[in-house]
DNA sequence: AAAGTGACGCATT
DNA sequence: TAATGCGCCACTT
């Protein structure tokens, strides 16, 4: 049980249709069950969906602050990550997520 | 054990 | 709004 589990576990809950962030996921792990971890940072957050190539995890609904996809390393690629999300629901404004109606919040 | 690395976030400019 | 700089934590050499 590492931490990139815990990181997907939580990327598995967000329901179709919405989005979040890796702030967002990063203060949820804020209190792990263990209660071995204090801090997260984001960047840790990201760098986990990085390493993860698992298909049951849907990486493409989760979005930096801005709303923005992964610049560089999306899984498919910008485009296809946002047709992903196009097609479940989520609204664009321009190249971002519509935040403010698609944010998931537990 | 120490240093390097990265799907980010926030305050400034 | 976009671009910069700095902090951040877990993981891999």
């Amino acid at each position: 049980m590492s931490f990139f589990d815990e990181v997907y576990k939580v990327v598995k809950l967000i329901p179709k249709g919405k989005v979040t962030t890796y702030g967002e996921i990063a203060l949820r792990l804020r209190s792990g069950p263990d209660g071995s971890r204090i801090n997260i940072s984001p960047r840790t957050v990201g760098w986990a969906l990085h390493a993860n190539t698992d298909p049951k995890t849907p990486c493409h609904r989760v979005v930096n602050k801005d709303g923005k996809l992964a610049a560089n390393f999306a899984f498919d690629g910008e485009r296809e990550q946002k047709r992903r999300l196009l097609a479940e629901g989520v609204g664009f404004i321009g190249e971002r997520v519509n935040l403010v109606k698609h944010i998931w919040m537990p």
